[in-house]
DNA sequence: GCCTAAAATATTGTTGACAATATTATCGGC
DNA sequence: GCCGATAATATTGTCAACAATATTTTAGGC
């Protein structure tokens, strides 16, 4: 768990350039083109356009490919090759079930960690600059936003269990939100959402924080449910 | 996700023997070794040894490697080797968090997908036979069932998501649930919790179910803080 | 023109050899 | 005898060639 997690911690947060081995460039850049469909769902892969892309031997591709399957990213067929996994709405509402409980135990771990002070810088970049920037469809400046809020979460949830757990679903949940953001109407709710998940963390309320992050998950199910046949 | 966790579901639950290719084979057989403590945490493990023991080539030990790494069983250090992962016991406490919201959500959603008739086997297998093999310490019979428990609750649950991260702790909350067996009073509590959660799921009152769970892990932590000393 | 069989091609799977690195043993100086 | 430098060994990291398998193309019969 450790390490490669740590890997891939650093390259969540501190964008695609990242160190480390080939094989965790690698998993990187595909990891990267997969979720932003740049290698829509269903893609064939192939090992030997990588390896002279990247300039690497198969080896190495073969190697990320092992990782990238077991973070069910891509599906690999014994001797046909590797495909980008499709996500079907079945599974989408699944990873909302456990996002729910997963998400919930991480603010509430969060609030007991910290002092009221830790959320200040949170909560500032939730104002009315985000607002405004959410009201006008700036979605990028609304994810990095959103990705700051997990971060900072997850790091003072201290918990390198339930880290490696929320790194498993990252990739799956990305794509979630990109796509749900694009509904008019679910952005600029769950910015408000948050906004109050941080009043209840800068309270040290860690059981509203809970019940409020879950709730956040259960509406944004709700949207999903109400808008997929735009959304797959 | 897919392949490799059903290939790793049928090995947890249909024993030791197991089918695909020689790097999963290698995998299961590892895996067994670690949480069995037949390896014990910090153990070096080199690759040429099981390479000539298991009759393969070190690619497919150095593959299978690579899964135990990403599942947090080994640590894998460049150019020096791989070890068995030490369990500290922040990252036990970790792992009770963890469960806590994870095995609730799984009874929930079990309960909510099932008829009563469904949990007929589990409730007898939870009967009065169970009840004294425990008061007699006979562990193998109560982990037998625990397994069979979880495992009837996740199918259930139907959700592969869910499975798959229940699966990526499992091995850590096997090891965890034999040593906390032996603190006495512990088995026959955690006996009667299961009774209790599997008459609410019978009676299809999924709240109640959740909440009997997470309370059965939030116990199963207090006993863990209590006998720490002797655990670890 | 269309279906089937077989050859040709492309792609993945596996291996053993070699390079890079770390660990251990040896040797000389003090 | 103890310490440090260097050689010898062991172990992991990487690669390119070869084998096995699947896919596509071609050829032939009807």
């Amino acid at each position: 768990m450790t390490k490669r997690n740590v890997t891939k911690l650093t390259t969540v947060t501190s964008g695609p350039k990242s160190g480390g081995s080939d094989t965790d460039r690698l998993v990187d850049e595909l990891r990267r083109r997969i979720v932003t469909n740049q290698m829509p769902p269903g893609s064939r892969i192939r090992e030997n356009e990588l390896s002279e892309e990247f300039g690497v031997s198969r080896s190495r591709v073969r190697d990320a490919f092992g990782i990238l399957e077991e973070r069910g990213l891509i599906e690999r067929i014994p001797n046909k090759g590797a495909v980008v996994m499709r996500l079907e709405a079945d599974s989408f509402l699944e990873l909302f079930d456990v996002r729910e409980v997963l998400e919930g135990l991480m603010v509430r771990l969060a609030t007991q960690n910290t002092e009221p002070e830790y959320w200040d810088d949170l909560i500032n970049l939730f104002g009315a600059d985000l607002e405004k920037a959410v009201e006008n469809n700036d979605f990028n400046a609304y994810m990095a936003a959103i990705a700051q809020f997990r971060q900072t979460c997850i790091e003072a949830a201290g918990s390198g269990t339930l880290r490696g757990l929320l790194d498993d679903i990252y990739d799956r949940v990305l794509s979630m939100t990109r796509r749900l953001m694009l509904v008019p109407g679910r952005a600029s709710e769950g910015f408000r959402q948050h906004q109050g998940i941080l009043r209840a963390m800068q309270e040290g309320d860690a059981e509203k924080a809970e019940r409020l992050k879950r709730e956040n998950i259960r509406s944004a199910r709700q949207w999903f449910l109400k808008y997929n046949d735009f959304l797959l």
